[in-house]
DNA sequence: ATACTATATGAACATTTAATCATAAAAAGG
DNA sequence: CCTTTTTATGATTAAATGTTCATATAGTAT
């Protein structure tokens, strides 16, 4: 495979390598919300949240649509949610796999 | 859902979110590997190969044997192809609707 | 014991990322 | 026009990450 597509994969990655990224992923299962939703939701300062959005929304997770003064956010790759619910499997099982070791 | 499980979560992709570690991860895809094959395959330094091997174990992805000189890793975490190749699909569709709308 | 091979790790450095504060830009209301 | 609200962005700083070189460690062979 091409080292491009390598590196776009990995940029993918990264945009969902943090917790607080992910919390908003999840947020917007629900559908599209307003900045002025998120922000409050996360109890994390409006420009660290604006940024992880900008994150997001780079690599084409997220799409957003300006209404007046407000911007809404959605998620345009509603694959993420497979790739975030096996990613969860994994953690569970491996931190089962380890307790188990432990013990 | 937990803040920890969240964190882990992000660990898990942040080991993903680098293009030698997911070569690293599809190269295995063949089976386990000695170090001594994976270095040569990647033509990267042994130390940085090194690192990036110990960061996909640290998060359960790879286990590894030593026998004699040689250290063998393998993939522990099936799943971790799943999610490369949700990954890679989402990238995909994403790139292109890029270049539909540039077009 | 010495020498050699394979792998991991310490130290140093450059780059990237995350967080915060302050401010800019855009829209809306008075 | 002035003020307020909402969101994004520049500047700064702290911390994490990736890379390299040199070296340590462990196993094997002579």
């Amino acid at each position: 495979m091409d080292e491009k597509v390598y590196e776009a994969e990995a940029e993918y990655f990264k945009a969902l390598s943090h917790p607080t990224r992910i919390k908003i992923v999840q947020y917007l299962k629900g559908g599209e919300r307003c900045v002025c939703e998120i922000v409050p939701y996360l109890k994390e300062e409006q420009s660290n949240v604006s940024r992880h959005l900008a994150a997001l929304k780079r690599v084409g997770i997220l799409s957003s649509r300006k209404e007046g003064v407000s911007v809404y956010y959605k998620v345009q790759d509603e694959n993420v949610y497979k790739i975030l619910d096996l990613a969860l499997s994994s953690v569970k099982r491996i931190a089962r796999e380890k307790a188990a070791i432990l013990s």
